[in-house]
DNA sequence: CAACCCACCTGACTGC
DNA sequence: TGCAGTCAGGTGGGTT
């Protein structure tokens, strides 16, 4: 479900919502999301105070306080959504269809809810949290100054693999998701299935560019809402309107006006124009 | 290594 | 109305 512009706009909506508040209770309500929950550690939450809460690639981390300080690393994977509900009687609601988790900050109530369950929920030592086997072998941020046309270059020079494959790979570049990766190459005018180490020096600074450009405005528009996404507070995103090509076979070209086509890659649908992009 | 394919899971939608 | 088939914003893990 979800790409970096939208756990982005979820982690803002967190840190409003929730920053300073402390953990009255927890529950869970079954014992593995995609990967078993370490339940022992979710509890020991209760009393804890939530410091901050920060983005790694399409991870959230919720930073609390205490003894020792413990970070929660949570991952919507395709169709997990936080809620936060505001309510003085919050465990008297009784959890709503796919709801996995909650943590009730007294006036607060985060909700974890998740049809698929391909997400996760761990609990870990914050001053390691980086060396976290998640965490640990992901690429750059795009948002950060070391992704640029330079690095897609040099990291691109021995790969066949097709370029949009190679984007969506998060060991190369984080938070590009099916939705951003057509985004983008239609945007740098590169074809999804060119190979990657086929770009030239121009056509990757051009990429990294779109990349950026089209995560930017997508997080300012709040993220990208089609079917699942939504914010903590039940709000949709807006960057759907400015979609080019994605989810729109058969639409013109909002260059061209030649038909938008889809085709299968790497078992995702992608989308393109056949003569905007080369 | 790189590349490929599968699995994990539910719900929405399409076409017969 | 039912049912089979397809698809969906992710990604780790196993195999070649």
């Amino acid at each position: 479900m979800p790409e970096l512009p939208e756990v982005e706009t979820v982690r803002r909506g967190l840190t409003h919502a929730l920053l300073g508040a402390r953990v009255r209770a927890v529950a869970l309500f079954r014992p593995d999301l995609r990967w078993p929950i370490p339940v022992a550690r979710v509890r020991g939450l209760v009393g804890s105070r939530l410091s901050g809460v920060d983005r790694r690639s399409k991870y959230l981390l919720l930073r609390f306080d205490g003894d020792t300080a413990n970070t929660a690393l949570v991952h919507l994977g395709m169709s997990g959504r936080l809620f936060v509900a505001d309510t003085r009687r919050a465990r008297a609601l009784p959890p709503v269809p796919h709801e996995h988790w909650r943590i009730d900050f007294g006036r607060r109530l985060l909700r974890y809810v998740d049809p698929r369950r391909f997400g996760a929920l761990d609990v870990i030592d914050s001053a390691t949290s980086e060396e976290h086997r998640l965490l640990r072998d992901l690429g750059p941020e795009p948002l950060d100054t070391t992704f640029d046309g330079a690095f897609l270059f040099a990291e691109t020079r021995r790969r066949r693999t097709p370029i949009k494959t190679f984007l969506m790979d998060a060991k190369n570049v984080v938070g590009v998701g099916n939705i951003y990766a057509a985004e983008a190459l239609f945007r740098a005018r590169v074809r999804p299935t060119l190979a990657a180490h086929r770009l030239t020096r121009l056509a990757c600074h051009a990429l990294a560019d779109a990349v950026r450009d089209t995560l930017r405005q997508a997080v300012s528009a709040g993220g990208t809402t089609i079917r699942d996404y939504i914010g903590v507070d039940s709000s949709s995103g807006r960057f759907q309107q400015q979609l080019a090509v994605y989810g729109r076979e058969g639409l013109p070209c909002p260059r061209c006006h030649d038909p938008i086509r889809r085709s299968s890659l790497a078992g995702r649908s992608t989308y393109y124009c056949r003569r905007c992009q080369r």
